[in-house]
DNA sequence: TGAACTGGATAGTGGCACTATCTTAGAGCC
DNA sequence: GGCTCTAAGATAGTGCCACTATCCAGTTCA
């Protein structure tokens, strides 16, 4: 496949095709001869996957590349899942160590979870204690029914992705299935705020 | 209040205000003459809004000024909570009707919210159909679990902005809180993720 | 043989959110 | 009254990011 057809294959245009290809985030095709290279399904699979981080998740290049430089270095999946998880909650390196708060801890002991240090449990703790900082309250009846959700569809994702075939897929897969999990909690969210207005309205 | 002072209650640069009042985001300040201008504790609240709707939330400046145009109009909370969700749900006019989802139905059926038309529901209704689309299928356990959980939280949000004094604390709770809880949930989910990867690890 | 396409290099574009500069005009002090 | 200081208002410039366009020399295939 030539990188005109690559173009075609996905809808991107050449000139993107060249972008990423100098930005190391697609990596080179077969080198036929001096102008002539060849690129492959991985390329096109590569390419939507580059897209959909891009277009549905709102990723920039940089987080992109933190992502698939290890895919193609062939870590194992769950380092892979680890990098996938600090880009899409946005976790930046903490400064020192996280201070624990009561609701994780909470959550933690309410669902069995095994209760380590982690990258995702370190954003879990500082973004509890944000919303606390904000005035948002967490109370226990709360956090069972968020932690009882994740819970029975966390085993279901993983599942998926260690069955995977195609790093690629694994990481579109997390990637998607996390955001569009916590998307649909803020639809959820939203059309039950309309749903309680119409309700208090009707019956002031 | 000078501008100046305005800089520094709120640390601001000077620049940015007289953006800000460029745009249309920030309302003018009292002329007292010619090259003064005094502004008031609404414009430290103001600009607090704004800033934590393009810094935590990451809106942009149109965003923004669709909702404060409405607030500086006057209009009532409930139509002001409303573009609010748009915003934060990222709505798009729909083109024609929306389609509506057996899992949306499910949903209202369930909780016993009102089975009307609305720019949630329609936000609901794409976004479920979305995720079917990326073949995450969402079992109806797994429904009541995210429903119940976030029709425990909008009464008590509903009250919290029918309660408020200043339309922008009532933005800025209103946003901030469904953000927040979006991404509370994300964070759970992570940790969820990593949970059951260790525990299969641990247990092969 | 020549149009079409390739890889590679370099430069340009458009959107966005500021930021810096310039001009004019009152304010306060002597 | 004159001088300096600073504010407001208008206009132009900046930096970042994700592309996009142009140019070139080499190859291929109709």
């Amino acid at each position: 496949m030539q990188l005109k057809e690559l173009s075609n294959a996905t809808g991107t245009s050449p000139a993107s095709i060249k972008f990423y290809l100098r930005e190391g985030l697609l990596p080179p095709g077969q080198s036929v001869h001096a102008t002539r290279a060849s690129y492959s399904t991985e390329h096109v699979k590569r390419l939507e996957l580059i897209r959909a981080l891009r277009q549905i998740i709102g990723l920039n290049l940089d987080q992109i590349r933190s992502i698939v430089t290890l895919a193609d270095d062939g870590v194992p999946h769950l380092a892979l899942l680890a990098q996938v998880q600090r880009v899409v909650l946005k976790l930046e390196p903490a400064v020192g160590e996280v201070e624990r708060t009561a609701a994780a801890d909470a959550v933690v002991r309410m669902r069995g979870w095994p209760d380590v240090r982690s990258d995702a449990r370190d954003a879990l703790d500082r973004h509890v204690a944000a919303m606390q900082h904000v005035g948002i309250d967490l109370p226990l009846e709360l956090l069972d029914r968020y932690s009882g959700a994740v819970d029975a569809i966390a085993g279901l994702d993983l599942e998926l992705t260690a069955a995977g075939d195609d790093v690629n897929d694994i990481i579109l897969t997390a990637a998607v299935g996390m955001h569009m999990h916590s998307q649909l909690m803020l639809k959820l969210l939203a059309v039950a705020q309309a749903s309680h207005a119409i309700r208090t309205l009707e019956a002031p």
